[in-house]
DNA sequence: CTTGAAGCTATAGTTGCTAGAGACATTAGC
DNA sequence: GCTAATGTCTCTAGCAACTATAGCTTCAAG
């Protein structure tokens, strides 16, 4: 039994532009299409759009995914080359959750100043005026990015 | 003293398309020019820059900065819209923190359940592939971005 | 006075979608 | 069977927040 892109999205809990978006860029193949020309899908096809939803949550990129997708293509492989994609982006992760813990420290810290003042001696402003009133042990380094 | 644009983006560990892109949707004011057609900048758009950097930093939206810009360059109003500007900060970034948890325990486990087999048996494709595999506790919701 | 670095504008690319226009297909109600 | 309301089609453009390129001009050092 086969679905057309509306019902797929809604198994997949993914929006229908992102389903052709992903058959663009060849992280779907090119469906079945109707005599009316409209895309059909089989539950393969739901399997691998659930595969790519999921790990897009767990904030693989679209490489990495694709990487994985290849990989359970022919699954003959050693299994070093998945766990190694994974293992990154538990790296990945881990270091975002350092960079926004310390965030989320100053950001109470400019809230805990400012308490309901006027913006005269508001230390939100200032605060963020100035970075060297940081807490030296939750520096933010350069140019590495909060996501 | 006057700083050209390098200079500026030195002192403000900015990159200098930056600084011409911040000008670009207004978030710096147009600055002097030389002889030269070249920018000249002041010791106020060093700190202004410096404001936008760190808030920045801090993962304030460029749209979330140009209200708090706004708000000191009148700093008679009260404090309270900076103050709601920063909470609203402050709850996006729990958010994320504990979005990250969950997804830090489940790329953990699946890295201990694959731990060296072949991709046959290797869970890191299988758990991508299944939602439902997800511990229910730290279920992530739907299009809730990851960042 | 020359050469090389730094600056200028303008445009296009990045990532991962999302939104719109205008035309065709399908389905539900009557 | 017919009509109206969705659903789907392609194509293009837009979003954040920059980054990179091309081809030119200006400036500072030797």
């Amino acid at each position: 039994m086969m679905l057309t892109i509306g019902k797929l999205a809604g198994a997949a809990r993914v929006k229908v532009p992102t389903i052709r978006y992903y058959e663009q860029i060849g992280l779907l193949p090119q469906p079945e299409r109707s005599a009316g020309n409209q895309r059909l899908y089989d539950r393969a096809m739901l399997d691998r759009l659930a595969f790519i939803r999921h790990a897009r949550d767990l904030g693989f990129p679209i490489e990495a995914i694709r990487d994985l997708l290849s990989l359970s293509d022919g699954p003959d492989q050693p299994c070093a080359a998945a766990d190694s994609i994974a293992k990154i982006q538990l790296a990945d992760v881990e270091a975002r959750i350092a960079r926004l813990v310390a965030l989320k420290a100053e950001l109470e810290r400019m809230l805990a100043q400012c308490a309901g003042g006027c913006i005269a001696d508001c230390r939100v402003i200032e605060v963020l005026g100035d970075h060297s009133l940081c807490t030296g042990e939750h520096r933010l380094q350069d140019a590495a990015p909060v996501m």
